[in-house]
RNA sequence: GCGCCCUUAGCUCAGUCGGAUAGAGCGACAGCCUUCUAAGCUGUGGGUCGGGGGUUCGAAUCCCUCAGGGCGCGCCA
């Protein structure tokens, strides 16, 4: 059972102090009523803004209400004052007991203080980093990565049941370029007399994927199979002779090196779909069919788009889906004009077996180049649930990696881009998880590798992590002074809290406190970055209180000399590193124990 | 031409379903190490929140409009 949050706790108080002044109040207006952290010490610990909310409908002046529901509030066990301020709210202080409590608090629960029950346990699947596997991960994948690894343990520590899924694409056009290129390495390994533009002339579409990571893959295939994929008479075979083998055998090997390379990022999706599984086993067409027997489906022909027409422009029937009855622009094909199903039919199903196993909410973490995209599976997926908003993409903003001043130009032929593996390699796998949580997912960012790999000692992941690892650090002091009993959240829980009284004590009580609804907050809005900015916010007021400790020996965590205020002290330390640990738990950063 | 995202301090970015005097880092300037890790702390300076209009008790936040940047726009995945 999650521990209640304080926010909660107050505001369950107010509404009850609201039922009695004010008796049937509009239930719509009770529920916009907020007990929120007071920006400024000065007006307190929380502040509500009932008054302002209820004020219209109860026909009274907001400031009049706010005297009225400050009076009675001042009654409550928690509330040590209450007291109107501004246009109509009413600032309250606790009673400081009740803010040292939630340390107690914190301790009993460990790092499950922050839970919530907010997601009731409903099963939701998130989707994310998906790259086809054509190839190693570069930069461009590392942002949804690291987002939809962040949001989904952020979702789960909400109280969601939460999925982390992986689809393979490797059922388009894309896998046999892939299986091509992979071919032309296999010639290479048996020695083929041929030259590379002789072999690209032969390739539909010409040859693509020309790194060196394929070499591998040929040699393999030699390996395995020795001349038995080439033929004697032609020069390259046809592919009917190799192609299914060939690009079997890519495709493993591009998501081997994908699994190692989430692996280096400390991501590990729970279940890997394939495309081409899932279309040979009819899922496809049978959606089709579905969504035709629900009349969604007709022959048709789409207008060209306004003002940009394609130069090859023509009228063609397609099979085409009614998204239009669902919110998009433009109805959508599902069949091309030769009959073949398009990619969008493949999502369609995919969608569709994702809400057949059970899940009631699908989340897909997609770069910001398929944000055209979105209205039309929004758009499927509402016609097969039948309701509003089962389905919803947070669409991450290009990452503009930055060199020296200069945009760093991601070519895949060039082997210019960056791959995942050099970054973390370069930086570190916290560096960069962290890096990417510190900005909204609909922002385009700027990654500056020199910023970054140069400078990291200015990275504020290292910040963070020098607050956990000092609050350690003083918890490691004090155990090799008076032993691991004097130290054991158990009977720090049971400490006098009484002498926490500075005011950088208070402060760093009052973010603590504040942590059960950061993490609700930022689930209901799928925004992992607020806990990467929560923890910096958490860093700050440690390392603050530290240095008073600095600049005054009475301030110092351990004193020999005064027991009490040392338990309390190291209460509130070690508090603070469960939550920095809670939190950088979320982000999958590593909770340092020394910064050395 | 249309759709979606963005525009906040010199730079990079936060800003809690609209809330009180808009914040942080970097950069600049001035200070703090015989003491639990100075990868830290304290102070100073720096903003017509892209422009304009509207909604309201209240707008950086919502709506309209204009400007600028990004992404995308039938049979690619």
């Amino acid at each position: 059972m999650p521990h209640p949050d304080l926010f909660a706790t107050l505001r369950a108080r107010v509404l009850a102090t609201l039922e009695s002044l004010l008796p049937g109040a509009d239930t719509a207006a009770l529920a916009r009523v907020e007990v929120s952290p007071t920006r400024e010490e000065a007006h307190g610990d929380m502040a509500t803004n009932a008054a302002l909310v209820l004020a219209r409908e109860a026909k009274r002046k907001p400031a009049e209400l706010a005297a009225e529901l400050a009076a009675a509030l001042a009654a409550a066990p928690e509330i040590a004052a209450a007291a109107p301020a501004g246009p109509g709210f009413v600032n309250l202080r606790l009673h400081p007991a009740v803010l040292r409590g939630e340390i107690s608090a914190i301790l009993r629960a460990g790092e499950s203080y922050g839970e919530s029950g907010l997601g009731a346990g409903i099963p939701v699947n998130v989707e994310y980093v998906s790259a086809n596997p054509t190839g190693p991960m570069h930069v461009g994948h590392c942002r949804g990565a690291v987002v939809g690894d962040a949001l989904a343990n952020l979702l789960a520590r909400a109280g969601y049941a939460v999925t982390k899924e992986y689809y393979i694409n490797d059922a388009g056009a894309q896998v046999d370029a892939l299986a091509w290129a992979a071919y032309w390495r296999y010639l290479q390994a048996l020695d083929t007399p041929l030259d590379e533009a002789a072999f690209d002339a032969q390739v539909p579409g010409g040859l693509q994927y020309r790194g060196d990571y394929l070499i591998a893959v040929g040699e393999a295939l030699l390996a395995r199979h020795g001349d038995r994929l080439a033929a004697p008479g032609a020069m390259p075979a046809g592919p009917a002779h190799w192609l299914a083998t060939v690009r079997a055998a890519a495709v493993a090997a591009m998501m081997a090196a994908i699994r190692e390379d989430l692996a280096l990022l400390g991501v590990d999706p729970d279940v890997f779909t394939s495309e081409r599984a899932l279309v040979g086993s009819g899922a496809v067409d049978a959606v089709i069919a579905r969504l035709g027997a629900a009349g969604l489906l007709y022959e048709g022909v789409l207008e060209p788009p306004k003002g940009r027409t394609p130069e090859d422009w023509e009228p063609r029937a397609q099979t085409l889906f009614r998204a239009t009855q669902f919110g998009d622009d433009v109805d959508r094909p599902l069949r091309k004009s030769d009959g073949s199903n398009t990619y969008f039919a493949n999502d369609i199903a995919y969608h569709a077996d994702k809400l057949d196993r059970g899940f009631a909410h699908l989340i897909d973490v997609w770069g910001a180049d398929h944000g055209g995209y979105v209205a039309r599976l929004k758009a499927a997926v509402k016609a097969l649930a039948g309701r509003e908003g089962a389905f919803e993409v947070v669409l991450c903003q290009i990452v503009r990696v930055m060199r020296a001043g200069q945009p760093v130009k991601m070519s895949k032929r060039a082997g210019t881009y960056v791959t995942l593996r050099d970054l973390i390699d370069e930086v570190g796998r916290d560096a960069v998880r962290f890096t990417m949580l510190t900005r909204k997912s609909d922002a385009q960012m700027e990654f500056d590798l020199d910023a970054v790999m140069a400078q990291s000692r200015e990275n504020p992941v290292f910040y963070v992590q020098y607050a956990h690892a000092r609050a350690r650090s003083v918890l490691r002091h004090a155990e090799a002074e008076w032993g691991a009993a004097a130290v054991a959240a158990a009977a720090l829980a049971g400490a006098d809290l009484g002498s926490l009284q500075s005011d950088a004590e208070m402060a760093l009580i009052r973010r603590l406190i504040a942590w059960p609804r950061t993490v609700e907050a930022a689930a209901a809005a799928r925004e992992p970055h607020r806990i990467a900015f929560f923890l910096y916010d958490l860093a700050a007021d440690f390392h603050m209180l530290w240095n008073r400790g600095r600049e005054d020996a009475r301030m110092r965590f351990l004193i020999a000399d005064r027991p009490e205020e040392t338990s309390a002290r190291l209460a509130l330390v070690a508090a603070t590193a469960i939550v920095v640990r809670s939190g950088l738990g979320v982000l999958g950063v590593t909770p340092v124990e020394e910064m050395r």
